[in-house]
DNA sequence: TGCAGACATCGACGAGCGTCGATGTGCTTT
DNA sequence: AAAGCACATCGACGCTCGTCGATGTCTGCA
């Protein structure tokens, strides 16, 4: 899987050469990351992941959150499972129906990243 | 693109209905955030971003960018072309060089979302 | 015991994405 | 004017993703 062995980065000598004020995020950490992202790059499972948030107690169950888009059981179903398995979504199962609810924390992790991490420049 | 008429399936006074609390994302807010993160939901565009904040004057040259990852110059302009749709990323050529600065507010405004949105329950 | 409902899983399809080699464009130097 | 460098663009390839209909699994009720 891991493909990449890089070294050479600077060539003293040449004019566009900009140095490295910060830590920037190493390859481990951004193939770590990204996937928590990407999860969450989808306005379906964005929706779903607000939508559970704004419900009463920070939960939903499956038939809620299918009633509110024009997609099918299985397209839903499948949506949750990614937001699940990407460790955003927690699963709770009550009888006949299950519950979702976010993560705690999960969501504030990524606001972290956005705000005191190595991205934000200023 | 709709394609389907969704049938009422709901019923009254079943017992897994969730009120909602608060707001939740509307499917056009949605639809708007969703790029920036699908822009951001891969670990080589993570690394580009970190890289260049990281770099003086939170800018740098593609050949410096091209040089910190084993991959091919095509791809890496076509990541950073990515990054510079979602508007994420500001384009500055000078004489045979280009320099990509991050746009000053855009990963605050992701944080944001994430932070004070709808999206935290607590 | 059997049936109906809630949700997950499966297989399949079209569309989009990441990567590449090759080529084009624009600037600088000789 | 010609050559060389930095970067963008162009097809093309394989792979992943979002969506669907169909089917499976489990629970609760008659």
């Amino acid at each position: 899987m891991s493909t990449a062995e890089e070294m050479t980065m600077s060539e003293p000598g040449l004019a566009c050469c900009t140095p490295l004020t910060g830590t920037p995020m190493s390859a481990a950490q951004a193939e770590q990351v990204a996937p928590l992202l990407k999860a969450l790059a989808d306005p379906v499972r964005l929706r779903l992941v607000s939508l559970i948030a704004a419900s009463a107690g920070g939960e939903a169950c499956v038939c809620d959150l299918n009633d509110a888009f024009d997609l099918t059981q299985a397209t839903i179903s499948h949506h949750l499972k990614v937001l699940h398995s990407a460790g955003l979504l927690d699963r709770d199962k009550r009888g006949v129906w299950v519950y979702y609810a976010v993560r705690p924390g999960a969501l504030a992790a990524v606001a972290n990243l956005f705000d005191t991490a190595v991205l934000t420049p200023a």
